[in-house]
DNA sequence: GCCAACGTTGGC
DNA sequence: GCCAACGTTGGC
C-alpha cells in the first residue's frame, strides 16, 4: 500500500550556535536528546508546534561557529509540546507574555542518530550544486528552523558519507 | 568590524 | 495602519 502524503517523513534542518549547545552537548544529554528550546521566532515556532512530526529527520548546523558545519543527525522523538523555558523566570528564554493556558512558544524534542565525521563544512554545501537553493545558504538567511528537500537531505548525507539507511 | 536582512517597538 | 528607530542574527 502506498503511504499517504500526510505520513511522509520530512525533513529539517536546526540551528545552533556551539557555544550555546553544540551536537557535543546533545551526545551527552540522557538518551542523547533533549527538548530544542528557546526558539522565539513566530515562523520557526509554527513550523515545530504544527509541521515537524515524530520520525522525522534534522541536520543540526552549527552557526556562528568555526567552522561552519552540518555537525550531524537527529530524529525527532515528541512532537511540538509548550516550551517550559517560556515560563521559568531564571531563564534566559523566559517570555512573561506567553500564557500556560495559551503558550506562545513550543519546542520539540530531538535524539542524536549521527555525528558527522568530519562535519559537513558550508562551503562543502555551498560548493555542492544540488544544495544551489537551500535556505541556509540564502543570504541573509535567518531561520533557525527551516524545511530540507528530500533532495537536499540525500545530497548532505552523499557529502557526509552516511548510508540512507543510517539516517 | 561590517553589513544585509529581518523582527520588534513605539510614536503618531 | 504606517513608519522610523533600534536590536538581533549570522555570514563574510
Amino acid at each position: 500500500m502506498a503511504k499517504s502524503a500526510a505520513s511522509a517523513r520530512r525533513f529539517w534542518l536546526f540551528k545552533s550556535e556551539p557555544t550555546s549547545f553544540s551536537f557535543a552537548d546533545l551526545l551527552r544529554c540522557k538518551g542523547q536528546r533533549t527538548a530544542w528550546d528557546g526558539v522565539r521566532n513566530h515562523q520557526a515556532r509554527n513550523f515545530l508546534r504544527d509541521e515537524v512530526q515524530v520520525g522525522d529527520g534534522v541536520l543540526f548546523y552549527h552557526s556562528s561557529a568555526d567552522p561552519l558545519a552540518i555537525a550531524g543527525i537527529c530524529k525527532v522523538v515528541r512532537a511540538g509540546y509548550p516550551d517550559p523555558s517560556a515560563f521559568d523566570p531564571s531563564d534566559d528564554h523566559h517570555d512573561p507574555k506567553s500564557d500556560p493556558a495559551r503558550p506562545t512558544w513550543f519546542v520539540v524534542d530531538v535524539q542524536a542518530v549521527t555525528a558527522f565525521d568530519p562535519p559537513v563544512l558550508r562551503t562543502a554545501l555551498q560548493a555542492d550544486p544540488a544544495l544551489a537553493d537551500m535556505l541556509l545558504l540564502r543570504r541573509g538567511s535567518r531561520l533557525s528552523v527551516q524545511p530540507v528537500t528530500p533532495t537536499e537531505w540525500r545530497a548532505v548525507l552523499r557529502l557526509a558519507n552516511v548510508r540512507e539507511g543510517a539516517a
